[in-house]
RNA sequence: GGGCGAAUAGCUCAGCGGUUCAGAGCGCCUGCCUUACACGCAGGAAGUCGGGGGUUCGAAUCCCUCUUCGCCCA
């Protein structure tokens, strides 16, 4: 062909392809399920609806999208569904602050209206995620996006609610609950997430009735006192035994309380008296429970000291004025004081303890008395636990396990009722004639027992009561769909382990509960984002990494790239956002690099550039054989990988392929038969020197059919991680159909013919001649434009041939003006030996100086005899001789025999040389 | 308090029983605008694989222990 023109600008400029390569593979059709292959599904974490991508949706998706394309060519029905999740908490949270700046509250304006306020936020932002996600590459099925408040969706949850209730799944329970006083609802124990503190540990006197003394109690919430109603001692613990059964006057509040016994009692902590308050903590409820002690509620809604209408047994005057309607922590400090004032505070210690805050504003959650719906999750819970120990899903990485196990066999009921406007409204009807309470499938108009009015219960559902249902709500259950029936069990499950509990185990109960099968059969945790300091990325620390940021400024790729060859198997990635270029440049450069390699290849090919099935073996050179052979182990190892979730693996293993042996060896090595003038395809050329090979051989035609099959696999194999640069140059690929898209492209089947490994032997070894005569070349310092003289002298098991077949490689990569094959001296030279034997010559006459020659060799000398003490240690070694396994012992051997051959030539040259 | 994980080159990480396995990327040093790429090419320096003990013919690699850090659960 005529000399290439280069037409693609030598930079890869992402911003300018992105857009409409994403827009070219939707209007193909390539994400939703294709053919007839068998069905691979990944359903995706549903983010909130109202979430900003962040760089940790980047690394979650992106994981979903390399395995997704990956199944996608190798023929699956690829199935990644989208969609987000209504996120009761936080959305109304985001609402109410819409509300609130317009000086407004969601009681203001009332129920219906603001949920139909929140409807209007939904549909002007609700997708921001999904489109972001498409900004990054996400391959997702669009065609089935969902939400959990899909009309359909919503029957699903109301069947699973209703189905429960009437198994005697769910039931109403009066319990101490974890309460945010902020978002003023419930929150299930998972969403109470716990942190250690530093707080303090007060030390309170409380006056015996009798006026015979005191006994202290110790306490972190000095405010709960005005709700106590009994203080407990272990009935072993002797400094009780006194107590027991005497009454102590509570401070403050000035009513009398018993001292009790109980078993329960931790007799180390504190004084071993405890002060119990049954309203406010779950422990001390239980414990009032067995002493049938009252529950006075002492705080209201908001987290302010307060009497609660409709406390029990009409006990009212416990929190006095001054402390009437004072916020919790101002009420703590305020008791504090009085306290000292009257003498009662005994001492104050720091304190390290675990403070559960709210997992949406993390608010302290405030344990509080009150009723609601809990789903009974034993039932639940085990037959997922059977079903991951029988093997029928796993959990990568592995060491998952037992925290899994762990916590499904301890698991806790779910309290499941929130108090919020914003979900689905729990389907609990209540009769107001006659009391009839049950759940219903659909609203009714009258009581069924009695035709009596009915009110439904106010509360919604947890939103985790919905997302539980994802992996089958989202293909139509409880319709038996098509979709359904083809896409129900999933395969790969991709979050982060933070959810393992809040959310997969929970798919995991529900998928047997309701369909009887595993809603998919591995879970891979991926790790954490982090900054160096090891701190997770967070609005709040200001150290996050916007993912937009780095597509604008590196490319969709670039920030792939990063953090998929960044992660490895569920370990954290760590991202520096005050260098974003330290940190996505690597992304970068290799998209740069592979668009230079294609540019450089694409402009050698002729428009019918042969296929790599129809060039005759024969006639490939030993470079050629090699970066066939290289390219079956690409994709072998790749492969590999990627079943095994080793996503950085595949990268790197991709990575090296394409710079390290496409671009830095094979495209270097065929240049100069690509540029000879007037080479035609199988026309005979005269090679200089090659000897041993036919005369066609090294044809250009084979070359540039090499050149586009390892470019062709090289794509196809990166196009999963790198999907748009992959894309752009694919394309451009001679012979390309207008409507084939590497996206719906075949995953590359290995040839086996092209495994080859005489040509990986010795083509390594024709890249360790050039490297040796560059070190050589370095080391004396020989500039870069003079070419020189060397020779080779093949021994062992090399061969002469193996060299004279890649002559002209050597000569340009080495920057030689001769190669000398035949044992022929070069004169004065440095050498360079390798092991069994094969010696290199760099003639370097005037240059050389002989003392430090001598140092360079002898220094090798040195090297080589102790690596040969080390295995004469082993090989005289009865132990090992007899003990270690044959192969080992033999490749022990045969690595002393190679070692010695290149001894003896290494000594040979120092006397040659005439060194001391 | 219980459980899990991490500690390998200046940084971020691979390697997890066999010495040409002490590696990669970034950074660093020295040369190069060699007609695909300076987001590049060539060469190079750099780690007693956290400390100690043990198992083994042989240990970054397995076991114990200590130290430091992180996470989860109570």
């Amino acid at each position: 062909m005529a000399e290439p023109a280069f037409t693609l600008p030598p930079q890869y400029d992402p911003s300018t392809v992105e857009a409409s390569l994403y827009r070219r593979w939707q209007e193909h059709g390539l994400f939703a399920p294709r053919g007839d292959g068998a069905p691979y599904v990944i359903v995706i974490p549903p983010p909130n609806l109202t979430a900003i991508l962040h760089v940790g949706h980047g690394l979650n998706n992106v994981i979903q999208d390399v395995l997704i394309r990956f199944e996608r060519m190798r023929g699956r029905a690829a199935e990644w569904l989208p969609g987000t999740d209504h996120a009761g908490i936080a959305t109304q949270n985001v609402v109410e602050r819409l509300l609130a700046a317009e000086g407004q509250t969601r009681f203001d304006v009332g129920r219906e209206a603001f949920v139909e306020r929140v409807w209007q936020f939904v549909r002007e932002t609700g997708s921001t995620i999904l489109e972001q996600l498409q900004v990054i590459g996400c391959s997702c099925d669009w065609s089935r996006t969902r939400f959990t408040l899909d009309p359909a969706y919503s029957r699903a949850v109301r069947e699973v609610f209703v189905t429960l209730w009437e198994e005697g799944l769910i039931y109403r329970g009066h319990r101490v609950i974890h309460w945010c006083p902020h978002c003023l609802t419930a929150l299930s124990d998972e969403e109470a997430e716990s942190s250690d503190t530093t707080g303090s540990l007060y030390y309170i006197r409380y006056p015996l009735a009798d006026g015979s003394g005191a006994v202290t109690v110790a306490t972190t919430r000095p405010e709960t006192m005005l709700g106590d109603t009994a203080v407990v001692v272990h009935p072993d613990d002797p400094r009780g035994t006194p107590f027991v059964g005497k009454t102590v006057r509570l401070p403050i509040v000035n009513v009398e309380i018993p001292v009790l016994a109980d078993e329960s009692v931790d007799k180390e902590f504190g004084t071993g008296f405890v002060k119990v308050t049954p309203a406010h903590d779950a422990s001390d409820f239980e414990i009032g429970t067995r002493h049938r002690l009252p529950t006075p509620l002492v705080m209201t809604e908001d987290g302010r000291m307060g009497e609660q209408p409709g406390n029990e047994k009409g006990e009212t005057g416990r929190v006095p004025p001054e402390l009437q309607g004072l916020d919790r922590f101002e009420a703590r400090k305020k008791i504090v004081k009085m306290l000292e004032a009257q003498g009662l505070l005994a001492k104050v210690e720091t304190h390290q303890h675990a403070v559960r805050r709210c997992y949406r504003c993390d608010t302290v959650v405030e344990p509080r008395l009150s009723d609601q719906w809990f789903v009974k999750i034993k039932p639940l819970a085990e037959p997922a636990l059977a079903g991951y120990q029988r093997g029928e899903y796993r959990i990568v990485p592995e060491r998952w396990k037992a925290t899994y196990e762990n916590w499904m066999a301890g698991i806790r009921d779910w309290n499941i009722s929130r108090q919020l406007w914003w979900g689905h409204r729990i389907p609990v009807f209540t009769c107001t004639t006659c009391s009839h309470q049950w759940a219903d499938r659909t609203d009714p108009t009258e009581c069924p027992t009695c035709g009596g009015p009915v009110t439904q219960d106010p509360d919604v559902l947890d939103t985790w009561f919905s997302s539980w249902l994802w992996p089958f709500a989202t293909f139509g259950w409880p319709q038996r769909t098509d979709d359904l029936q083809r896409f129900y069990p999933g395969h790969t499950l991709v979050t982060a382990p933070e959810i393992l509990f809040l959310w997969v185990s929970r798919m995991i109960m529900s998928g047997y509960h309701f369909l009887g099968k595993q809603p998919f059969t591995t879970v891979y945790l991926h790790g954490t984002v982090r900054d160096t300091q090891h701190r997770k990325m967070s609005k709040s620390l200001g150290n996050g990494i916007d993912p937009l940021d780095v597509v604008r400024l590196y490319g969709a790729d670039a920030l792939r790239w990063t953090l998929i060859a960044g992660s490895s198997l569920g370990a954290d990635v760590i991202l520096d956002p005050n260098d974003l270029e330290a940190t996505f440049a690597p992304g970068r450069n290799f998209a740069n690099k592979l668009w230079n390699i294609g540019r450089f290849i694409l402009a050698q090919l002729p428009a019918d550039v042969t296929p790599i099935d129809q060039i005759d073996r024969s006639r490939l050179t030993l470079a050629d054989r090699w970066i066939l052979s290289r390219a079956q182990a690409t994709i072998r190892e790749a492969t590999t990988s990627l079943e095994q979730f080793r996503l950085d693996e595949a990268a790197k293993t991709c990575f090296a392929f394409a710079w390290g042996e496409l671009a830095d060896w094979y495209v270097e090595a065929v240049k100069p038969r690509l540029a000879r003038p007037g080479a035609e395809d199988g026309a005979p050329r005269e090679a200089a020197g090659a000897r041993w090979a036919a005369a066609e051989r090294g044809a250009p035609a084979s070359a540039q059919a090499v050149l586009a099959y390892c470019l062709d696999t090289a794509l196809r194999l990166l196009h999963p991680v790198v999907p748009f640069i992959t894309e752009e140059l694919w394309q451009k690929v001679p012979g390309r159909k207008p409507d084939e898209v590497l996206a719906g492209a075949a995953w590359p089947n290995r040839r086996p013919e092209f495994e080859d490994h005489e040509a990986d032997r010795h083509f390594e070894r024709v890249k360790q001649v050039i490297e040796k005569i560059r070190n050589i070349r370095a080391e004396y310092r020989i500039p870069p434009r003079t070419r020189v003289r060397a020779a080779i002298v093949a021994r062992g098991g090399d061969r002469t041939e193996a060299f004279a077949g890649e002559r002209e490689t050597i000569l340009r990569l080495a920057q030689l003006e001769e190669l000398s094959l035949d044992g022929a001296p070069v004169g004065v030279g440095a050498h360079a030996v390798f092991g069994d034997g094969s010696e290199v010559v760099v003639a370097l006459a005037g240059a050389i100086d002989v003392q430090q020659e001598c140092r360079r060799l002898t220094g090798e000398l040195q090297r080589l005899d102790g690596q040969l003490a080390g295995l004469a240690a082993r090989l005289t070694n009865e132990n090992f001789v007899s003990r270690a396994p044959t192969e080992v012992v033999a490749r022990e051997r045969e690595k002393e025999r190679v070692w010695r051959e290149q001894r003896s030539v290494l000594a040979g040259k120092l006397t040659a040389l005439g060194c001391g």
